[in-house]
DNA sequence: ATGGTCGCGTAGCGA
């Protein structure tokens, strides 16, 4: 392995794959990342288009639901040690977290697939779900963290961090997104000891991750920053790069977000 | 502009 080996790893939120195949099947083989988190696969297990994925040099794995959510894990290494969902509350059976083992030539490396309820509207009972699953994520990452792997939590946070990570504040105010009980989750997670792969390396505002269908957002680039890496002290010291994949975002039937790649040192 | 646009599944919800 030379010393400068590079290890990629991807969070997209499809917004369905049945939809998303030819562009996801692009994205694939234009940028080629090492690993893909994706998010709102939208359709059952059986249903996941598994063969042309694994045609494209990937092993797959997935927690999917009908119909809505749906989380899946692609790798160019071997997956082992798969576990589906967050413990702590029984009743839920949204399908919103895999996690994995990859197994590079190097040393492995954990990574997660997330995806975070919206929790709109405020007050319903969507946001305090909302909360105590960022709550049940925060005890399941410090029982990672303990084990001081590399460690990679990825995906559609639905969390606007600060004021510069949308366009407009003033229309993000009453949003579960922009919260400050949100917000404060969010700091607690990073707390604990995770790292936020953009923040650490870029840290720019307005360097967006979602634009709305609606409204000509993506035109105007009115977007938020919402879709995360959070990564154990073992992986942020070997970060390299931190970028949003925006050309995705402009193809034709593109999904609402773009991807986002994080590069480390092998 | 209390709209606008997608994807689910085929009415109306979720985002």
């Amino acid at each position: 392995m030379p010393a400068d080996a590079d290890f990629s790893v991807c969070t997209y939120n499809v917004n369905s794959i049945k939809a998303r195949l030819p562009n996801v099947v692009d994205f694939l083989r234009e940028a080629a990342p090492d690993v893909v988190c994706l998010q709102e696969i939208k359709c059952v297990d059986e249903a996941f288009p598994r063969q042309e994925i694994e045609d494209l040099g990937y092993n797959v794995a997935t927690h999917g639901q009908k119909s809505y959510n749906g989380v899946a894990l692609l790798s160019k290494f071997p997956l082992e040690d798969v576990r589906r969902g967050l413990a702590g509350e029984d009743t839920d059976e949204q399908a919103r977290y895999i996690e994995a083992v990859v197994l590079t030539p190097g040393a492995p490396w954990r990574v997660a697939s997330i995806y975070l309820p919206n929790g709109n509207p405020v007050a319903s009972e969507k946001f305090p779900y909302k909360l105590r699953w960022m709550q049940r994520l925060a005890a399941h990452a410090a029982d990672l963290l303990a084990l001081e792997e590399r460690l990679v939590l990825a995906g559609d946070y639905n969390v606007i961090p600060r004021d510069g990570d949308c366009h407009d504040p003033a229309a993000w105010q009453d949003d579960a997104l922009f919260q400050p009980q949100t917000r404060a989750s969010y700091r607690t997670l990073q707390n604990l000891g995770l790292v936020d792969a953009f923040m650490a390396v870029d840290g720019r505002e307005h360097v967006y991750t979602f634009w709305d269908y609606q409204a000509g957002a993506w035109a105007k680039d009115h977007g938020i920053r919402i879709d995360h890496f959070l990564l154990s002290p073992e992986a942020a010291d070997r970060l390299r790069a931190c970028a949003v994949a925006r050309a995705a975002r402009g193809k034709e039937k593109a999904s609402d977000h773009a991807p986002v790649i994080a590069r480390f040192a092998l």
